[in-house]
RNA sequence: GGCGGCAUAGCCAAGUGGUAAGGCAGAGGUCUGCAAAACCUUUAUCCCCCAGUUCGAAUCUGGGUGCCGCCUCCA
């Protein structure tokens, strides 16, 4: 047993711009840090696409053998959350754990794994004290008027993700600056971005070194990390929104302190846009996740994120959603056709042709994943594969039922159930079935076809029916 | 203004030097009392435009056009 893994997996790193070769910083352990929702609100398309995508890396690693170590905070302690509860006239903590619930329930739902670790910002506050008492001991960090600042200027390499010059900084960053006086006065300079922010006595706060107050929003990623994973992980993942300035700020406090890099690999994903445009809460554009799931399964929800590739954008419409649930059914259909298996014969035999397709189909699956996750790759491997297994003959069961079986095992790694639901009928369907067969019945009475009326009756009583005519028609009742 | 990305069939979408994956929709067929479903077959002489490099480019280079994102909260 080796502790090294022979994939060459390729990712597109943020930080040097180029496709590399992964290569973990310590034998098959992967350690990923991936930028968690603040609960605020109830989550849209966008944020299902985000984790959908990070839940399918972390998946496909494991299934090729890693040690995944996968941690995904929950930011339950910002401005947002904090302007929201005041509106709605409840305590921000009641606020983020209503929407911590609600984001839980839709990851359930579309089928989003839970992550080894889910830290809460508010339960690492006294880590992140100390993180900024560290940065203004190593000369990174200054306590201005109670709040805290971090010293861009004493950053060398500040910018190295986002692609960021500091005098083009400094530019724009002056008249925003500017426009509010006193933060001008607080601050050295106007790149600088806030550690620790005073607060009120009636507002949400902590006892600090600086008085009371609370963490500003980049710290809690840096202090994390470091408290979880260590001071340099493997695979940092977020939206393309983060890069700048979210995760540069992280990598500024975090490199600052450390004097090491924060994470080797730096992976974005792309946006979803409804008519060219980005999908978000301040467009008031977006679909919630609890919307999309009244009428699409996570199956097709993940297809629909998945077959196209992380990093470039979705434009969102129902018409492509509804393609995408038009043509999933080929594949539940592929991976649950008959299950009877032979009894005599031997499950693990199978025809030389289907082992072809085997072995081709898993080389050319994991060929297309280990070049920077190409799902879109995969999922269309998944159809070639369905089209095989439809074109099997009825008396190739062991065949058929081998390759659902591989199909199954491969849907999985993209978190896809292909549950067969087919002949699944809702509690309102089974009523209007009933009503179907009393009417049926009905009509054979006015007809004097009394045999086919009682047989009816009969028939509904046996599957624990009981059916009642009355003077204003047939009622019926279950159980 | 600075940084970055995208442009492939009616629609969605892979493909980053060797002659256009896959899905939806459409068309033809098999099956069928009719219908639907299912299954089979089929659908881009060409990848926004112009010029260049190359034996060869959707893929590389230069220029142009259009669209989008980040630089302020955002996944």
């Amino acid at each position: 047993m080796t502790d090294q893994i022979e994939h060459k997996i390729q990712v597109f790193n943020t930080l040097t711009g180029k496709k590399e070769d992964f290569v973990p910083l310590s034998g098959k352990t992967v350690k990923i840090y991936a930028c968690g929702p603040t609960v605020y609100d109830s989550s849209h398309l966008g944020h299902a696409r985000k984790e959908i995508v990070w839940d399918t890396v972390q998946r496909y690693l494991r299934f090729l053998g890693y040690d995944v170590i996968y941690v995904r905070n929950i930011t339950d302690v910002d401005d947002k959350i904090i302007n929201r509860a005041k509106e709605r006239g409840i305590g921000p903590d009641r606020l983020a754990r209503e929407y911590t619930y609600a984001f839980w329930r839709d990851m359930d739902a579309l089928n989003v794994a839970s992550p080894d670790f889910e830290p809460r910002a508010t339960e690492f506050i006294s880590q992140m004290i100390s993180f900024v008492q560290d940065l203004i001991k190593k000369g990174h960090a200054y306590e201005s008027g109670g709040d805290v600042y971090f010293d861009v200027a004493s950053f060398k390499d500040y910018g190295k993700l986002g692609k960021q010059n500091l005098e083009q900084l400094l530019v724009g960053a002056r008249e925003q600056v500017i426009a509010q006086e006193t933060l001008s006065q607080l601050k050295k300079s106007p790149v600088d971005f806030a550690l620790w922010k005073s607060a009120g006595k009636e507002e949400l706060g902590w006892p600090s070194p600086w008085g009371r107050g609370r963490p500003g929003w980049h710290l809690e990623c840096s202090t994390m990390v470091k408290h979880i994973l260590g001071d340099t992980i493997d695979i940092h993942s977020g939206g393309e929104d983060l890069v700048f300035p979210h995760h540069e700020n992280e990598i500024a406090q975090s490199e600052a302190l450390h004097e090491k890099p924060l994470a080797k690999y730096w992976l974005h994903n792309g946006f979803i846009q409804v008519s060219s445009e980005k999908m978000a809460k301040s467009l008031g554009n977006f679909k919630t996740i609890q919307d999309l799931l009244e009428q699409y399964s996570a199956d097709a929800i993940r297809i629909f994120v998945l077959q196209t590739h992380y990093r470039n954008p979705i434009d969102f419409s129902p018409e492509s959603l509804a393609a995408v649930k038009a043509g999933l059914s080929r594949l539940i259909r592929a991976a649950n056709l008959s299950q009877v298996e032979n009894e005599n014969g031997n499950h693990s035999v199978i025809s030389p042709d289907s082992e072809k397709v085997e072995k081709q189909f898993r080389a050319d699956f994991e060929q297309a994943m280990n070049n920077d996750f190409n799902t879109a790759i995969a999922i269309s491997l998944l159809y070639q594969l369905s089209d095989h297994i439809l074109a099997l003959k009825d008396k190739q069961v062991q065949d058929r039922n081998h390759l659902s079986a591989l199909l199954k095992e491969y849907a999985a790694v993209l978190g896809l159930k292909l549950t067969d639901r087919r002949k699944v009928v809702d509690t309102e369907t089974s009523e209007k079935l009933v009503e179907l067969l009393l009417d049926m019945r009905q009509k054979a009475k006015a007809n004097k076809d009394f045999a086919t009326a009682d047989t009816i009756r009969k028939s509904l009583t046996d599957i624990g029916i009981s059916v009642m005519d009355t003077p204003s028609g047939a009622n019926w009742e279950a159980g």
